[in-house]
DNA sequence: GGCCAGGCTAGCA
DNA sequence: TGCTAGCATGGC
């Protein structure tokens, strides 16, 4: 067993990350909001054990303590440290952004509504990928289903001191193992099907290096990995987003940031891909960290939690 | 019961 | 080069 402390860059909003992930279930995560906790199952290297994760400090002086349910290696030990700094963006400023935000009146009010609201990527880009392909298209209560029978069929699981199961995202190896009718089975489409196991070979005969991605601009890993069937611009969007943390994507495509960006314009009719690029020009360089609130406000607004800025005015 | 979901491809003009 | 049907199923 281990534990240490990672300091977080302020402002850290535990409730608004609790928010997203009741919006956008992940199966992968056990939720404790009684105690500000989260607990997840991490792959590092060939081992799969079980971390707790607590959120201290409150707003403005946020600390992440981690506990995991066995000992780790010298090595392992620093790459679970990296790897959770990387999920939770422990090491962002917000603060350019909120200033950036500031100066358009329609974003302005988000950055305190929504303050302290970060990413949450995922540990690595193979799962980041994997599960950006079964999101295309589905609403998101089914694509998390999607992911957990994935997660079911191919994945490592641990156990807590209770029993309970917690599912490791499966390797690519695991999912390149896989025939397309097992994952038809599951209730994937045929082409969802082919798509993710295609990637996995890909990735495991190298005929796909997703390492090269951190040292490509974005419109050079946009390219690189839109040459694969079943990737779109969206897809490799999403990935520099949710899997990378990069700040300046925007998914024009995507149906809920063009449900947000009419809401928070408070525009007649739902923007088109153009309208969507027109508007974020002037979000550069913060279009990802901007998207993301633009998400929630939409998200909260659907709720019932959020009205139109027009609205108050 | 119809339409929309955090899209993409193949096929056709 | 640009447009569209089809994909699978859940939720409203």
């Amino acid at each position: 067993m281990l534990t240490f402390e990672l300091p977080i860059n302020p402002p850290y909003s535990y409730e608004r990350l609790r928010s997203r992930l009741e919006s956008h279930p992940d199966q992968q995560f056990q939720l404790i909001p009684e105690c500000s906790m989260l607990r997840r199952a991490f792959r590092i290297e060939t081992e799969s054990f079980l971390v707790t994760l607590a959120f201290k400090g409150g707003l403005e002086t946020p600390v992440l303590q981690v506990q995991t349910d066995k000992s780790l290696s010298a090595a392992q030990q620093e790459k679970l440290r990296k790897t959770v700094r990387h999920m939770f963006q422990a090491d962002v400023d917000l603060e350019p952004v909120y200033q950036h935000m500031q100066t358009d009146q329609r974003l302005a009010p988000l950055t305190e509504r929504f303050r302290g609201l970060r990413f949450l990527l995922d540990p690595d880009l193979f799962q980041s990928m994997v599960r950006t392909i079964i999101g295309q298209q589905l609403n998101l209560a089914f694509a998390a289903t999607l992911t957990e029978r994935l997660l079911t069929l191919a994945g490592d699981v641990v156990h807590d001191e209770q029993g309970q199961p917690f599912h490791v995202f499966p390797t690519a190896e695991a999912i390149a193992r896989l025939e397309i009718e097992q994952l038809r089975q599951l209730q994937f489409s045929q082409r969802k099907a082919e798509y993710i196991i295609d990637f996995a070979r890909a990735v495991v005969n190298r005929r796909v290096e997703l390492d090269r991605l951190e040292l490509m601009s974005d419109e050079e890993a946009i390219g690189y990995l839109t040459a694969l069937r079943g990737i779109g611009r969206w897809t490799v969007e999403c990935l520099l987003m949710f899997g990378m943390g990069r700040p300046d994507l925007l998914p024009a495509a995507d149906i809920g940031l063009r449900n947000g960006i009419q809401l928070v314009y408070d525009l007649p009719e739902k923007p088109d891909e153009a309208k969507i690029r027109a508007i974020g020009e002037s979000w550069a360089p913060w279009r990802s960290y901007i998207s993301l609130y633009v998400w929630e406000a939409f998200g909260a607004f659907r709720r019932g939690e959020f009205a139109q800025p027009s609205a108050d005015a």
